[in-house]
DNA sequence: CGTTGCGTTGAGTACCATCAACTGGGGTGG
DNA sequence: CCACCCCAGTTGATGGTACTCAACGCAACG
């Protein structure tokens, strides 16, 4: 882990913009996030039918805020609002009584925390978050509504729904019929073309705040196991990687081992 | 698998209700299916609300049928039908180039084939007849109309949707991390509270048409290592099988193996 | 300066895959 | 009617991938 990807953080400051927030939390939080050209919330704030029956106080609400390795939400829990993560990362997962720990999918800054919320209440995850995150809280009622009445939006969320499933069954085939090199390449190269559509990757190089027990328990693996998978990867020159970053070298390297079409 | 779980095939007849509906096929063969009391079907037919806007010739429509081993629908094909399984089995999978193979879900009697079709044209995985199968196709923009205006529909369409969300959870966390004992025990003890809920259980037998290489498939193993697994638990007195029906005989055994609480 | 968490590395091992041979049943064709 | 094949399942031998256990370096932190 000896060499760093010296100018990553100059490209890329995902963060920088909260910092604009916290000045000027009165007005709506989205005024200047640099996330809204490209995920939901383009349809859900700019795209807003002329006719918008919600000036939607919720909007102006102030951003809930969680510390890294906290949870936002926890299985069985009951709640009527659909989250999206505004910025910092989290994951969802299922904690079994003997300590195993299965990660069903992470999610990167602009997406919906629980896209699946609006058919019902409870969900069957829990959500913690991987680093500092804020969130904006949408009331799941109010949001059914603009639905019914904003196709565009309806369409998008179905968007949102069909990508996770896809993203999910490729989860699927991975843990089920993937090697382990395969699995951790794959989750690299996701993470990356996911973070591609915010904006977020510059010159192959990204924010990548999973700990190897986190890319463990997403794969299937142990820590241990991952740690030699990553120090292959390293040495074969495909990629480099400090705690927070990572930058791909050699992608067509990476994706012979991991990108397998399905 | 010398033992013969001799009763079984008199206790329920699945497929009897079909040599009805042969004959009658002019009228709704919805007329005499016995899983509509248990599935989406009711609320599809029986819980119409009174105002129905659509007396639905689709709902008058002959069945579509295929062979088992043939493929219902492949990947990226488009269609603007939502198929409802009104008899047999199938399953949804995804081949890979190499050949390997997963099988994503079981659709067992009364399933939805494709619930989230609602949302897209296209779906990501194929579904293949594992038996003789029997289903109804209903155009989506008709079915989506009935979600706008029938309430207690679209919430039993939103149950079923999050149904399958957790039970693609329940696989995810059996490939990611569970022994191969455990997912073949948690896979029959799924199935079999699947067919209950559809009333195709009886005595703690049921019909299980699936062959050792697909339940290798679902399970990520080899169909070596599932023969090993099944006939580990024959041999603890845990299951009997034949090659379409299968009895537990000892269902907290088995739960002891494989239904690990979430 | 001890502690704690994370990543790395090594040695030994277990689980499951792979390869191979064999069985029995069902279908097919001579 | 029998020979044949094919497929599904079983069983054994062998091997590899990834796990387990353990030790260690290192950075961050109180």
């Amino acid at each position: 882990m000896g060499e760093i990807v010296a100018t990553a953080e100059e490209q890329i400051q995902p963060h920088n913009n909260l910092e604009a927030w916290k000045s000027t939390e009165k007005a709506s939080p989205c005024e200047q996030c640099k996330l809204r050209a490209f995920n939901i919330c383009h349809y859900l704030i700019d795209d807003a039918p002329a006719a918008a029956d919600t000036p939607d106080k919720s909007m102006w609400q102030p951003l809930e805020r969680q510390r890294a390795r906290r949870n936002i939400k926890s299985a069985g829990e009951r709640a009527n609002r659909v989250s999206i993560l505004c910025d910092g990362w989290a994951f969802r997962f299922v904690q079994l009584p003997d300590g195993r720990r299965q990660i069903l999918s992470i999610i990167v800054p602009g997406d919906v925390i629980t896209p699946t919320r609006i058919f019902g209440e409870q969900i069957a995850f829990s959500v913690q978050a991987l680093t500092d995150v804020r969130y904006q809280k949408y009331d799941r009622a109010a949001l059914k509504g603009r639905l019914a009445t904003d196709q565009r939006l309806a369409d998008a969320w179905s968007d949102l729904i069909l990508t996770e499933h896809q993203q999910i069954f490729g989860h699927l085939i991975d843990l089920g019929r993937r090697s382990a090199d395969e699995r951790v390449a794959h989750l690299v190269l996701e993470l990356k073309a996911r973070l591609k559509q915010r904006g977020l990757v510059s010159q192959q190089s990204f924010e990548f705040p999973l700990s190897q027990k986190i890319v463990a328990d997403t794969t299937g693996l142990t820590p241990e196991h991952v740690s030699r998978v990553l120090g292959s990867f390293r040495r074969a020159g495909l990629i480099e990687a400090t705690e927070t970053w990572l930058r791909i070298i050699n992608i067509d390297g990476l994706r012979r081992v991991g990108d397998l079409r399905i």
